[in-house]
DNA sequence: CCCACTGCTTTTTTT
DNA sequence: AAGCAGTGGG
């Protein structure tokens, strides 16, 4: 008797759903329910009678953390027999997103690995060496913190590049590699340098009180590695674990997973290792295929039924993934339709590509998409026509596509210019994945004042905004404060110094007191940000409005504690990814309906009618940075990751490449991707004018 | 300490 | 092409 909720799976997806005890291996090819029968599970677990709050899912962003969440929630509230939780309460609760187990309701524990570990750790915080308010560095901030390590070494950040030192200690704290083994096994040259940056930037970040993203990780495994009894807790409160993207996991994140599953073992792994394209952070493929040696007795179920593409997209998909050695043999298939084929473009160049793709979406938008041929695309000066934004809604109602059912990808974020461009010159709706609106210079600054509030030793934030705005308190004068040697300053600077430390009092006795939108409008007048961007420029306009944008986000804080509010916002604010840009910064300009610009590695998850991959040209597409022989194992990764861009449609793909472009002020010419003529030549279309005409007219 | 100028790097992907 | 860090003059 399959009961209601369960409707709708197939066999296979029925089966996992309803497996209960012990672990559980779900291989998923590309469109084929994965997260409908993770949930499905979840939410099947607890009509079996298993408390909520005893099951933990954790995921990689917080988008599809969110997800998941509203897809349980959904699900539960359609048999709404959950005693202990009363239905409105969860109403509101959704509309505030936030996680039950902040306001006690009882809800499955569904969070990012990263999340995960805060949580952890600020349980834990004395244990782990940290106070409550400790500060999480993003990878902006974590750099500049080495770079100053290598300073320190008077060593020349020139010659050792931050960003690359910090790349190798990253990927050593990913694999679990204590500091100490690293520093005698290490034994070149570079090895030796970076043991002793290392080592000074793990002291810095603890005098600073401060974590990096991968201690939030490192440091909550080590927890329940070194001490059995909050192993224990932890296993006594999560019996049933669930890892969303499980190709993805790196050695840290497999060894918490492991810790957490404890004895009992009941724990399912959903992923597929085509989908694997975040090894260069880490990911290891080797713990998605060697779950069942992990974990013997593993149930192994395998879907490969997508719903999701045309078959001809799904051909296409599956010849190009067959082309990888390393991989577990298996092969998509859909009842769906044949669909359109495929089509390519050849450009001229980057903005010959960016207006094929406006021109293209407009036809969509007006329902015209199934016309075979543009003509011509060279006397494009008159373009189709400037859409209001209702001539989308105008004349073929039937056809109506919304402009989110678009995304637009490209390999590498630079290229998103032009075509954004394009986008604002056709008058066509966008919106650009990839601003972090927490990296904005204006909100980290507001934010470090108030994280130094809470945080007097964090360094960088003080460092940031100390003179920010301008109070005349320059380099070397910090410098001297760092250094305790506050006193030997003129009494001149020791009273701006001081004045300085007052309004961060001022700050926390305000955060203590009062809600956080309050909090967020007061900071940015008392601290002066208001009146330095208001007298400026545009841009500083523009920034001002951004800061509002954060003081309008604060609201959704709070109905939270004062205090635990701002608490949570810079939690959030920390952790944020640009995907999850549009819940959190969406803006009210009806972006949410509008065409998606993003990378392909953003791309991943997500499903759009239609989809543009764009900048399919040797050497960006795939990629091969500045001309470095690829491994064999990295050029698998680029044909997977071609292979994420390709499984996101629906119904209808568009590939071109360009045969010039601009990149760092110089045009250069480019040949087209391999990953094109992997593609069989009749499920392939032409676009435009024969390309050989401009192939010779240039 | 601040500002302006220069010249040099940047663009792979991210929690 | 542009943005940034580092330098030097005020």
């Amino acid at each position: 008797m399959v009961e209601d909720h369960l409707k709708g799976l197939n066999s296979a997806q029925l089966e996992a759903a309803t497996h209960t005890e012990g672990p559980l291996l779900i291989v998923a090819g590309a469109g084929a329910g994965k997260t409908k029968t993770i949930t499905h599970r979840i939410v099947n677990l607890i009509k079996q009678g298993i408390a909520p709050d005893k099951i933990l899912a954790a995921t990689f962003t917080n988008k599809a953390a969110k997800e998941m969440r509203e897809k349980i929630r959904f699900a539960i509230a359609q048999f709404k027999s959950l005693g202990s939780c009363d239905g409105d309460g969860q109403r509101k609760f959704l509309a505030e997103n936030f996680r039950a187990f902040e306001m006690g309701y009882c809800e499955p524990f569904v969070s990012t690995f990263h999340s995960l570990g805060v949580y952890i750790i600020k349980e834990n915080s004395r244990l782990v060496g940290v106070t409550k308010h400790f500060t999480i560095l993003d990878e902006n901030d974590s750099i500049s913190l080495v770079k100053e390590s290598i300073k320190e070494l008077n060593l020349d950040p020139k010659q050792y590049e931050p960003k690359k030192i910090k790349g190798i200690i990253s990927r050593e704290k990913g694999k679990f590699t204590h500091l100490s083994d690293y520093a005698e096994n290490e034994v070149s040259y570079l090895g030796k340098i970076v043991a002793q940056v290392w080592d000074i930037y793990e002291k810095k970040k603890s005098k600073e009180n401060s974590l990096d993203f991968d201690d939030l990780l490192l440091k909550a495994v080590k927890l329940l590695k070194e001490n059995e009894n909050i192993r224990k807790i932890y296993q006594e409160r999560w019996q049933y674990i669930h890892i969303d993207e499980y190709q993805d996991t790196n050695e840290v994140q497999y060894l918490m997973s492991k810790l957490l599953a404890g004895d009992k073992k009941n724990i399912c792994v959903v992923g597929d290792a085509d989908q694997n394209i975040y090894s260069w952070r880490g990911a290891n493929l080797k713990n998605i295929l060697n779950f069942e040696k992990d974990y013997p007795n593993t149930k192994i179920i395998i879907l490969e039924e997508n719903y999701r593409s045309t078959k001809n997209i799904l051909e296409a998909a599956n010849e190009i993934i067959k082309k990888n050695v390393y991989r577990p043999d298996k092969n998509l298939f859909t009842k769906n339709k044949t669909g359109e084929k495929i089509s390519l473009y050849e450009a001229l160049d980057e903005n010959d590509e960016a207006d094929f793709v406006a021109v293209k979406i407009l036809e969509i938008l007006d329902g015209e998409t199934n016309v075979a041929s543009v003509g011509s695309l060279s006397g494009l000066a008159s373009p189709a026509l400037p859409l209001d934004s209702s001539a989308c809604e105008t004349p073929h109602q039937s056809k109506f596509i919304p402009p989110s059912e678009i995304a637009i990808l490209y390999r590498a974020n630079f290229q998103s210019r032009v075509l954004e461009e394009a986008m604002l010159r056709y008058n066509i709706p966008y919106q650009v994945l990839g601003t972090k609106f927490f990296e904005r210079k204006e909100i980290k600054d507001t934010l470090a004042y108030l994280r130094a509030a809470l945080n007097p030793e964090s360094l960088s934030d003080i460092k940031r905004i100390i003179n920010f705005p301008g109070r005349g308190i320059g380099k070397t004068t910090i410098a001297k404060i760092f250094a305790g040697e506050r006193n030997t300053l003129p009494i001149k600077m020791q009273i701006k110094i001081n004045n300085f430390y007052e309004l961060l009092e001022e700050l926390k006795e305000k955060i203590n007191t009062s809600k956080v939108s309050e909090v967020i409008k007061f900071t940015v007048k008392k601290t002066g940000i208001e009146t330095e961007l208001s007298s400026g420029t545009e841009e500083d306009l523009e920034k001002l409005e951004n800061i509002k944008e954060l003081a309008t986000l604060a609201l959704k804080y709070d109905n939270l504690e004062n205090g635990a509010g701002i608490e949570k916002l810079l939690e959030d604010a920390s952790l944020a990814s640009d995907q999850d840009g549009i819940m959190l910064a969406e803006n009210k300009k009806q972006t949410t309906n509008a065409v998606r610009l993003m990378t392909v590695h953003a791309s991943k998850g997500l499903e759009f009618k239609y989809v543009f991959i764009t900048g399919l040209e040797d050497g960006l597409f795939p990629n091969n940075h500045n001309g470095e022989t690829k491994s064999g194992e990295d050029r698998e990764e680029e044909r997977r990751l071609f292979y994420v861009a390709l499984t996101r449609a629906k119904e209808k793909l568009f590939l071109s490449f360009a045969n010039f472009r601009t990149i760092f002020g110089s045009r250069q010419i480019n040949t087209p991707s391999e990953f094109i003529s992997d593609i069989p030549r009749d499920l392939l279309e032409k676009e435009g004018e024969d390309p050989g005409i401009k192939t010779i007219y240039i």
